[in-house]
DNA sequence: GGGTAAATATATCAATATTGATATGTGTAA
DNA sequence: TTACACATATCAATATTGATATATTTACCC
């Protein structure tokens, strides 16, 4: 592999991937939804177990799920008048797991 | 490790953490940046060098780079009258390359 | 069934931030 | 002093944010 086989090229391809990755930075640039996707690499929880954790309201909460539903991130079930939510794509869980091996210490 | 020792509480320390990787996310959320980053993991590239492949137009490259300079992202080296810049966290580096593998195909 | 409370969702909105474009400034080489 | 490579200033358009208010869905009790 030579030394000009680096990337110094964009393919439409590879500018459609970019996209995609930077949709979901953007997803995940506002603690509260990072916060939220971090709590569901653990399991479901409901929407009253999430907000317990991030100091915002339960309207919020709701709307940061709603944005990652819409977007495909997270799923949501109901059983009673508790949804649960949980996580939806694969590349999300990838993503957050790297995140907390490099920012979270030991 | 008992099932009610996943993360279902923040510390402050992870909530500082989670807006520590919410905020280089957030850098990481646009398009251009990101490209920019990607190429800047095979070294140090010129401005012009960058431009070449996003087809945006030079001043748009320069802020974009000012605003990952000012972040500590990325670091600029002047020679004669080219500024070459590279990588200067290797935070960025991880999840860069955690996105190239999860976003592109072999 | 009617009424009420719980759990969550949606609507609206003002404040603030981000975006990329255009114009202009700065430093260096020839 | 002209041109090249890059930086900065400004700005209108657009997007994001979290708050408040209200609606929806289900459970429960009478």
């Amino acid at each position: 592999m030579t030394e000009d086989m680096k990337i110094d090229h964009f393919t439409d391809d590879m500018r459609l991937m970019a996209g995609e990755a930077a949709a979901l930075m953007k997803s995940l640039s506002n603690q509260a939804r990072l916060m939220i996707l971090c709590q569901l690499v653990g399991g479901e929880h409901s929407v009253a177990a999430l907000e317990k954790n991030l100091n915002t309201k339960q309207p919020n909460v709701s709307q940061q799920l709603a944005r990652l539903r819409m977007e495909g991130y997270v799923q949501a079930r109901r059983d009673g008048r508790t949804i649960y939510y949980s996580l939806a794509d694969d590349r999300v869980i990838s993503v957050i797991k790297n995140l907390h091996a490099t920012f979270c210490p030991t």
